[in-house]
DNA sequence: CCCAGATGAGACATTGACGTCTCATTCTGG
DNA sequence: CCAGAATGAGACGTCAATGTCTCATCTGGG
């Protein structure tokens, strides 16, 4: 029966190649498919046997991208102990995962048609009930709704891993200086 | 002498083609040239008799985009009183232009060679100043960077206009959504 | 050893966008 | 009204990226 699918090699190959493309895509986000299999130390024909084509590589790391970000939240137990320090887990977690957010965010190809992915949805409404228990429990402020916080997470994620990249934030700093603008804001705190 | 140059008809053109053009890659960044020129009322001929080229025609809107940012700027006073409020006053005038620089954010052309234009130079120095100001003022915590803080408030900008574009976000809030979290941060702030 | 599956190298056609050109038509200022 | 400038429509040619195909080679399990 193996003429009808792959053998177990192509299955792990196939993450490999999937995150070197991640990796190039994040610097070159319209690298060509040639130089998305050069990354990934092999040739064309067989990233072909592994993606049908660019639309299909790219649909590929959007599912990686939101699997990413599930386990991410998964990780960061969104439902315990204050939504401040949910809101820090989650960002500490979701840092590896920024680079191909940053790429996938750009790619317009994904948002402008009506067959968006619904697990963006998914994500969107869990961010989103974070942010909502956070008011709920007084401590974030109910003039920023909750979707637009999400979606000035997904903007503060792009903004500094590409910031990161070009060297203007250092990485260790990633998780600190989205963490604390979100939350805090730029204005100095009173002094108790 | 005028077979060297264009006559002053075309300079009103220009900027209106100009606009038109901004308003449609603000929607669909991946716009043919042929759509560009349809969206402004004219032919792909007479549009290549304005630029160029695809490249010109984007480092003209540029161009465009650095002197809208510089204006919004320039009007915001951002020398003048509590750097909060100049920054509030930033944003108010800079939502006109919100659309446009979304649309070069992602532009990923203009930013990975090394001919970075040096108007997004001076605008981040200016801009960068002003967070300084603030901080020395002690009006703006100083963990972090105003290198920072300026490229997350391009990031809070891109994302206000994308979401505003998808109906996610109002128009008439954009200036407040930004600027309230950039200063304020989620967090309720103590009662005083 | 042998063979099926996987790979690499490269030729090939296709496609879509781009840039250039021509020519008839329209507009405009003198 | 008229000459020159500007425009629209469209026909090309070009080019880079893509997708498909073939064939020689490699590899690992039986």
């Amino acid at each position: 029966m193996s003429h009808l699918g792959y053998s177990c090699l192509m299955a792990i190959d196939r993450d490999h190649v999937l995150r070197s493309a991640a990796a190039l895509l994040t610097r070159r986000s319209t690298a060509t498919m040639d130089e998305v299999a050069k990354a990934a130390g092999i040739s064309r024909a067989t990233l072909h046997r592994h993606f049908a084509g660019r639309d299909a590589l790219v649909r590929a790391l959007e599912q990686l991208g939101i699997a990413e970000c599930e386990g991410a939240l998964d990780r960061a137990r969104p439902e315990e102990g204050p939504a401040a320090e949910a809101v820090r887990r989650l960002v500490r977690e979701i840092q590896p995962a920024a680079g191909l957010l940053s790429f996938l965010y750009g790619e317009n190809q994904l948002w402008e048609g009506d067959g968006l992915n619904e697990g963006w949805q998914r994500l969107d409404a869990r961010i989103g009930a974070l942010f909502q228990r956070g008011q709920r429990a007084g401590e974030f402020r109910i003039d920023l709704s909750p979707v637009w916080l999400t979606e000035a997470l997904y903007g503060l994620i792009a903004s500094c891993a590409w910031a990161t990249l070009d060297g203007r934030v250092a990485s260790r700093d990633f998780p600190t200086m989205i963490a604390e603008l979100l939350l805090g804001g730029a204005l100095r705190r009173e002094e108790p």
